[in-house]
DNA sequence: CATTCGTACTGTATCGTTACAGTTTTGCTC
DNA sequence: GAGCAAAACTGTAACGATACAGTACGAATG
């Protein structure tokens, strides 16, 4: 708001936050230079881009965002879009923290640019695009045929996605093994006795979708077991999910195993089960996948493989930086595996 | 990176983001009244400025940040500066949403700013002072003699606290009533017949302590129960909280009813009093604040205070906005009652 | 010795915006 | 009709950084 400057207007008050031009000022040299110094470029003597930056740390120098960004366009910053819908079990936050951990090592800051998912999913990317606000983007909630990776590529910008995409497009992503996930989740269940298998899988609209079902049926197929149909999914309320569960409960031929693709879809899973008047680990077990570990100490019985959100997060912070830094797409794919348990 | 302007630099080519330039040239008016129709200054004619406004609108113009930020330092961006040490139960999604919610109608970005709460808390905010990274700061896990917002205080920073403080400066904040929250769980559980009362409180560093222990005791007093002290804080790593709590219930004097601050907490206190072989709802009963709906879902017999925390984030949002604005922090303060569900 | 070259450094223009100090036009006063 | 004020508009400089096109100068070349 008001700038308490002390009116002259020469580098010579020191309380002010330092420029090149202060820079310049205590060595003798012309702004240019400094700048130069501090790139590193070749055309510098070695000796002067020591004193160059011997004076920046001393002085604490930091290039001022908003001067690189008009000139450069470089903004660093790297946009994080995020679906503020509910959200129960922290999912979002761990992936915030591990990004910040890889951003807190650079240049980068970190914005969130929120968008509600019933809204038109291209509606951050634009504005992103149009305002040139973000230097990379990282988006969750993939889908095989995502319009939003479509057109960032077509426009250029860097960006990467948690979630596969299949749409001949080469990108960096970072993705949990979701077939993996449901293959051996089948396998834990049928080493358990069970062959009734129910599966609480993700909206069919998202990538994962096709992993988990695959992984299932592989499964099945490979370990002798039959799937008994739920119709939830796990974007579904949980008030339903409990119903819908409970509902098969009671069925004529209820599911014996059931293995459950989110940590806070599993709670209303078990509500369900319990309501119905079974219990886990003896009328029936459940494999979940989690982000964190609720599970475990609420209902020890329920099996669980655990997600590690943060490193994804951090696997999707470098894998941007380093296309923004021109690193080719395919060396900045990664797929992490299901952790079991230790004991 | 690479600029794909069509050479000719003159503001005939389209697809170029518009600017002030862009709009003066096809209005016909000089840069300066175009940038000061926008502003809706007193010095421009009624239907110039409505042409202006005309076209901008139909350019899709928006102001260039960068160019804004460093003519006037105005950065638009609000900072939340957030501990990224592990947490479970997806408090900082909640903040964030809210937050987000609020900044979506108008120009601020949401910056995280991370920090380790190992290290020293003042850091991030130094940086945001020192870079002008920001024009308003949200800041939690507040303390009465919180070292930030005396530095902010000091420099003039705009800011906002989710947690109140107790050092002579007025300052917006937004808080939950911890001292009704305690206050009416005692009665709860005395009304339930439990006279012997534990409490898993916060970390005593931080400013809810206090609020949280007055309205405990005074609960004691007014209600006739007396205090099983525990020893550990919600701070505490689940399994600590857990073994105190295991400790306590087979302690020859173990309480028969448990305040608890956190809802995580809650997870590892239930968790506790299994181990010991008792049972909730049958040998104790058990009040706990949370964010989420979760432990209504794992154990129906915990009484849940729900603290919206998501409101919060939009309380504290409107607060910083309102106080870069020049509004009175007095009137920028504001404290949520505890919401008892709905049955 | 004049020319060329390479090294090390510098000045100017520019990104988009706004503060400030004008300028032009019109209308009014005396 | 000279003088003045208000209304409406405009040009220039500056914020801090960098791209680009120089300049100065000593050393190598022919």
């Amino acid at each position: 708001m008001d700038n308490k400057k002390i009116s002259g207007s020469g580098p010579q008050s020191p309380p002010e936050r330092p420029t090149l031009k202060t820079i310049a000022f205590m060595t003798g040299l012309g702004i240019t230079t400094v700048s130069r110094a501090l790139k590193d470029a070749p055309d510098i003597g070695a000796e002067t881009k020591e004193r160059v930056r011997m004076v920046a740390r001393q002085l604490g120098y930091q290039p001022n965002r908003a001067g690189v960004r008009l000139r450069t366009g470089k903004t660093n910053v790297i946009a994080l879009v995020l679906s503020i819908d509910e959200e129960i079990m922290g999912f979002t936050s761990q992936m915030v923290f591990g990004i910040s951990e890889v951003l807190a090592g650079t240049q980068y800051h970190l914005v969130i640019t929120p968008h509600s998912h019933s809204k038109d999913p291209l509606v951050p990317v634009r504005y992103i695009l149009d305002t040139g606000s973000a230097d990379g983007v990282i988006i969750s909630r993939t889908e095989p045929d995502d319009p939003r990776v479509r057109l960032m590529d077509e426009r250029g910008l860097p960006f990467a996605t948690h979630g596969r995409t299949d749409m001949g497009i080469v990108h960096p992503f970072h993705d949990f093994d979701n077939e993996a996930f449901t293959h051996e989740a089948v396998r834990a269940l049928v080493a358990k006795g069970r062959r009734r298998l129910a599966l609480l899988q993700p909206s069919s609209k998202l990538s994962y979708y096709a992993h988990t079902r695959i992984g299932f049926q592989i499964g099945l197929h490979e370990y002798g077991a039959e799937e008994i149909p739920l119709r939830v999914t796990t974007d579904a309320p949980l008030a339903d999910i409990r119903d819908s569960v409970e509902a098969l409960m009671r069925s004529s031929h209820p599911p014996d195993g059931i293995v459950c693709s989110s940590g806070g879809g599993a709670i209303a899973v078990n509500a369900g089960i319990e309501a119905a008047g079974f219990r886990l680990g003896r009328d029936i077990d459940m494999v979940a996948k989690q982000s964190t570990d609720v599970l475990n100490w609420i209902r020890p019985e329920i099996i669980t493989i655990y997600e590690d959100v943060r490193h994804g997060g951090r696997e999707l912070a470098k894998a941007v930086i380093a296309r923004i830094d021109g690193i080719e797409p395919e060396l900045l794919q990664s797929i992490s595996s299901p952790v079991w348990p230790k004991s």
